[in-house]
DNA sequence: GTTCTTACA
DNA sequence: TGTAAGTA
């Protein structure tokens, strides 16, 4: 099978392989919550001919991202800022280099211990405001 | 039997 | 978010 052999590295990542039931072992996440994360477009499962959602394993990957944010208080809205701080890399008005992706997560985490140990009184959550001025 | 959409608590 | 209803 040399189409397989020959499949590039992203087409596996983005290949439309599982089927919900699967992914919900996967991320732990209730079909409800994969569901919303969609409505949300934090995610884009491809669809089967019976309309059934088909994962890739990107998409469980971002669902595990996301639920991680998750679990550091970011709310939906905080997570869809920092997706669009990655597709959209014009960020240079006030920043002369772009911000990596480890380097934004490093920041959010401290961001959030911070927010934490004042009972979640450090900041608005999902308000990544301070990434734009 | 599984998944989907819609809608209500 | 959970869950119920009616489908595909």
């Amino acid at each position: 099978m040399k189409w397989v052999k020959n499949m590039t590295h992203r087409v596996r990542r983005t290949m439309p392989l599982l089927p919900i039931s699967i992914v919900m072992q996967l991320t732990e996440l209730t079909a409800r919550q994969i569901r919303y994360y969609e409505e949300h477009e934090l995610i884009s499962p491809a669809r089967s001919e019976g309309n059934k959602r088909m994962f890739s394993l990107n998409d469980v990957d971002t669902l595990l991202e996301i639920k991680d944010f998750l679990d550091q208080g970011i709310n939906i809205a905080g997570i869809k800022k920092i997706y669009a701080l990655r597709s959209q890399p014009t960020i240079e008005k006030t920043a002369p280099q772009t911000i990596t992706d480890a380097e934004l997560r490093r920041i959010l985490r401290d961001e959030m211990l911070n927010s934490k140990s004042f009972d979640r009184g450090g900041i608005r959550q999902g308000d990544l405001s301070r990434f734009f001025k």
